[in-house]
DNA sequence: AATCACCATAAAAACCTTTTTACAACTTCT
DNA sequence: AGAAGTTGTAAAAAGGTTTTTATGGTGATT
C-alpha cells in the first residue's frame, strides 16, 4: 500500500528541530507571549527550513473557527452573483478569511445548507440570500450559533443582521423618471418572479408611482418566470406589445437589466422605436446594460458593496464589535444612459 | 463574560443520553461496524432527540479530510465563472462536498493561495486557473500532498491533472469557416490579453489557418488588454476599421464573445454592416452571445462540463480509482448565429 | 466441560493545534 | 539577604471526532 500524503511536519517536528517544546513554536508562530530572542530565531529558523505549515483542520478545531464564510445564493445566473462575489472576496481576503458558496433553492435546500455551513461549524458565519419568502426557511434554521446575515429581506424581528436595498424607492424612482421627466402617456412593469420579494416589493414602488396619475397599476404588471433576457423578450410581446398605440409614448420598468435588454429588443424586433416611442429602463447597472449599442438606463444596486458589506458585519460580529442586529438599507441610483430617452429631450 | 456559543452538544452527550459509549455512536451516526438493534435505536433516538450535529472541524483534524475542493480563479468577470461555478458545484453537491472560491492574480497571488488551501489542508483539493504562465506558479508551489487539476494549460509534464480546450483547433475552425463557408476577402483576430495562454493558442489556430492562402497572420492579429466588451469596441476602431475597403468581405475572430460583441457594435456605429461587409465569430457561447438582437455566432466552450469534470476528477484521485494524471482534452463548438452571416447565403 | 471463535461494546489512542497551568531562573525591592 | 515579582519555557489539558485495541460475554466446537 503507498502512503498518500507525504507526513507532513507538524509543529512537533519542527520543536524537536529547534530544541524546544510545542508550546514555543507555537507562540512563536502565532507571534505572542513573549519570547527570547535567541529562541525566536532558532524557531524561525526551523521553521523556514522545513517550510512548516499549520495544519488549518487542526487550528479549526482548536481555535473554534474555521476562517470561513459561507454564501448560499439561489443560482449563479446574470452577474449579480459574480459582483457579489467580487465584493465579499476582496473583504474576506483583506481580513483572511475565505469564502465557501453553495446554491440553494428552496427551502429545504436553503435550510440544508445553512445546517452544513452553521450547525456542524463548517463556517464562522453565513451570508444567506433567501430571495424567496422566508418564515419557512427561518423557522426550519432554528437557533443559530453563529453569525448569520439575510440579504434583501427585512428580517429585523429575527434578531438578524441585514443588508437591504430599497427595492420599492427604486421603483418608484424609475416610475417617476418616466412619468415626471419624460412625461409618458402609460407606464408598465416586468417583474422577475412573483413569490421573489425583490420583485414584489419593487412591483408595490411602481404602484405607488402610479397613485394620484389615474393609471391602475394592476393591469400595468407582469411577471416573469424568472430574470432573464429571454423572459423579457417573451412577456414584452404577449403583454405589452398589444397595449401599445401608435401616438403614445410608454415607459417600461423592469425587474433587471436582462429582461429589460429581452424588453427593448422585442420592441425594436417588432418596429417599435427604443426609446421614442417606448422608454425602458433596467435594474443592476450589471455589465451587459452597458455592452449594447443602445445602452440601458438602469437603477444602479451595489452590489459589490452588499458582498463587502456583508462579510464586514460578520466579521464585526465575530469580533464583537457589534452586538445589535444591524440593519443597513442601501439605495439604487438611476443611471441615465439612451434607453430611457433622455438624449432625445436633449436634442 | 457572556459565552458565546450555546455549548453545542457533542457526541459525548449522546452517548451519555444513550447509555453507551461515544465509540458506539459514532460507529452508529457513520452506520459502521456491527451494532445491535437494540442499541442502534436507543442511540438514533438520543441523536435526533437532542438533534446532535457532528462537529466538521472536529471530523476534518480526525479523517484528514475537509470535504471542500477549492476554485482559484483569475476574477469573476463575464459569465465564464458563473458557468464554471454552476457545473463545479452541481458535482460537488452530488457527492456532498463543498467548493471554496478564491481570486488569485499575479503568480504570488496563486502560490499563496494554493498554499492556503492545499498544503495548510484547508481543501482536499484544488482546480486551478492558471490562464498565464505558468512555470513560475508551479515551481514556487513545489510538491504538493493533494490533487491539483489545471484546467485551460498543459502540464502535463508535471504529472497533474488537466482538464483542457483545444483552443487552437477552436480558432482554426472558426477561421476556416470565414475562408472556407463565407469565402472572405480577409480575417482578423482579436485576442486579449497577450500572456494569457487561452489567447496565444487561439492565434496559432488562426495562422494555422491561413497557411496556404496567402494572407499572413502577422499583421492580422491584435490583443486586447483583457477579454471585454470596451476593448472589443476600442480595438475594432484602432486597428480593423483602418484596414477595411468598401467591397471586401472580412471575418473576424474574436477571443470571447464579450470582444466580439464590442467589435460587432462598433462596425455597427461606424456604419460597417454585419454581417454583409464584415461578419463575427466570438468563443464561450456565453449568454451574452444569443442576448442581442444580431446573435453571435460562436465557438461553445462546454464551461458547466469542465467545472463538472474537474471536480469528478478530484474526487477520483481522492477515492483513489484514478492513479495516473488525467488529461482530459475537450473541443469547441460552432455554433451558427446571425453574426457571421450564414443568414445572408441563403436568401 | 473446556476451548475457541466471534460479537458487541467500552476504553484508549490518535489527529494537530492552541491555551492554560506550572515551574524554574533571574531581577528587583526592602 | 530574603521576599516578591518577572520572564522564558515546558508540560499538560482541551477541542470533538474517528479508529484501533482491549475486554467481557455468548454460542458453537471438540
Amino acid at each position: 500500500m503507498m502512503e498518500k500524503e507525504t507526513a507532513s511536519i507538524t509543529i512537533h517536528d519542527v520543536a524537536k528541530a529547534a530544541g524546544v517544546s510545542i508550546s514555543t513554536v507555537s507562540r512563536v508562530a502565532n507571534d505572542l507571549g513573549r519570547v527570547a530572542p535567541e529562541t525566536r530565531r532558532k524557531v524561525e529558523l526551523a521553521i523556514r527550513r522545513l517550510n512548516f505549515q499549520p495544519n488549518s483542520r487542526a487550528q479549526a478545531l482548536s481555535r473554534k473557527r474555521t476562517d470561513t464564510i459561507g454564501l448560499i445564493v439561489p443560482d449563479f445566473e446574470g452577474q449579480y452573483f459574480a459582483m457579489l462575489m467580487e465584493g465579499a472576496h476582496q473583504e474576506a481576503q483583506a481580513n483572511g478569511v475565505h469564502i465557501m458558496v453553495l446554491k440553494a433553492n428552496g427551502p429545504e435546500e436553503k435550510i440544508e445548507a445553512v445546517t452544513r455551513l452553521c450547525s456542524q461549524g463548517r463556517t464562522d458565519g453565513v451570508i444567506l440570500m433567501l430571495s424567496e419568502l422566508y418564515s419557512d426557511v427561518l423557522e426550519g434554521i432554528g437557533p443559530i450559533n453563529s453569525p448569520l446575515v439575510v440579504l434583501d429581506q427585512d428580517v429585523h424581528s429575527w434578531r438578524l443582521d441585514n443588508i437591504l436595498l430599497d427595492n420599492r424607492l427604486g421603483a418608484f424612482e424609475a416610475t417617476r423618471h418616466f412619468i415626471d421627466t419624460h412625461n409618458v402617456d402609460d407606464v408598465f412593469f416586468l417583474g422577475g418572479s412573483e413569490n421573489n420579494v425583490d420583485t414584489t416589493d419593487r412591483a408595490l414602488g411602481f404602484s405607488d408611482a402610479l397613485r394620484g396619475t389615474g393609471l391602475e397599476a394592476e393591469q400595468r404588471q407582469f411577471f416573469c418566470r424568472n430574470y432573464s433576457y429571454d423572459e423579457g423578450y417573451r412577456l414584452a410581446g404577449k403583454n405589452i406589445l398589444p397595449l401599445i398605440e401608435p401616438q403614445k409614448r410608454y415607459g417600461v420598468v423592469a425587474a433587471n437589466d436582462d429582461i429589460a435588454g429581452g424588453v427593448m429588443d422585442f420592441l425594436m424586433d417588432s418596429g417599435i422605436e427604443v426609446p421614442r416611442q417606448a422608454g425602458v429602463i433596467g435594474f443592476d447597472d450589471s455589465p451587459i446594460a452597458s455592452q449594447r449599442r443602445l445602452k440601458i438606463t438602469t437603477m444602479r444596486i451595489p452590489t459589490k458593496e452588499i458582498g463587502r458589506m456583508a462579510v464586514r458585519t460578520i466579521l464585526n460580529r465575530l469580533t464583537g464589535k457589534v452586538n445589535e442586529p444591524a440593519k443597513i438599507v442601501l439605495k439604487a441610483e438611476l443611471i441615465v444612459r439612451q434607453s430611457c430617452g433622455c438624449e432625445l429631450k436633449k436634442n
